[in-house]
DNA sequence: AGAATATCTGACCTTCTTTGACTAAGCGCA
DNA sequence: TGCGCTTAGTCAAAGAAGGTCAGATATTCT
């Protein structure tokens, strides 16, 4: 078996101990498994993606972490058809309105937060001087970055 | 957990039950930690800057101290600051954060809330095409877009 | 077999924390 | 006034994580 299925396998076995959600050190877990560190970035990279279900979140320094967090089954569904189907990369502020919307009377967001996010989609939050194709390129990005956020929550 | 977090907790736990102010003394702090005396002056300049909401006061020699005070701000003037002086046209993520994490510690966003608009602007969310250069003045003007909606019904 | 894809490694980078040597400023007393 | 404690401040270097990326290897597909 690939060592990278082994570390696949041994993560997820800590989580289903544990809640959804661990914190694990990078140099020990590759110390641990007699590999080189990025080898665990290419783990997590390749297995622990959104699209997995899961959301990676870290801090280098003195103390520093890696924590793995796994998102409830709903919400990694209703996560990959919104990033994939929906959004892709790039959606237009028509579009990410009207996205927006029905999420917020489906009850995957509120409403506050719908709008939150609205607001960061919006010609005056985008008014730089780049080209108007790059724009909605970056509407994509920087809804995908919040619906994530809010999938850790909300949405389960 | 670190030695600065448990230092920056130790401290705002002496403000929680005081006042707005507290004084303490470095060397006798340092020793109560064992560590470094220079640390404490880490942690009050990396936890307790006025974007922190925090502002240091202190004398040398004999019968020295630091006092550390905490601002207090009406809303409206804080948020006026942050939106006119403080962000401007351009921000670093780091600075951002620390905003926000004041403005939830104070109860003006709620963690949520901050969490999400520090999702919109994270290298991720911002992973375009453009001038590094260019992407702290997106990040003021998508969070002032942000704090102005959120303004708009919690401060109205 | 050859091309395409997936896995691994290592060198180099960035961020955050901790320590220690040296510097500066008040205070009290000769 | 000047000297010597008593404090606090500064700054650079060391330490402690984690991140990135290109290239070497290994697997899988056609």
């Amino acid at each position: 078996m690939r060592l990278s299925d082994t570390i696949e396998e041994f993560i997820k076995t800590m989580m289903a101990q544990d809640e959804q959600e661990i914190e694990l050190k990078r140099n020990e877990l590759a110390e641990y498994f007699s590999c080189a560190p990025s080898q665990i970035n290419y783990v997590l990279s390749t297995r622990f993606t959104p699209d997995h279900g899961y959301i990676i979140e870290s801090r280098r320094g003195g103390g520093g972490y890696i924590r793995v967090i796994r998102l409830r089954q709903k919400a990694e569904d209703l996560i990959h058809y919104l990033l994939n189907e929906r959004i892709g990369d790039s959606i237009d502020l028509k579009s990410a309105e009207i996205l927006l919307r029905q999420l917020s009377e489906r009850g995957e967001l509120t409403r506050g937060q719908a709008e939150l996010m609205y607001s960061a989609l919006t010609p005056q939050a985008l008014s730089v001087p780049i080209p108007e194709n790059m724009k909605d390129n970056m509407r994509a990005r920087i809804l995908r970055s919040m619906l994530l956020n809010a999938a850790r929550k909300t949405m389960a």
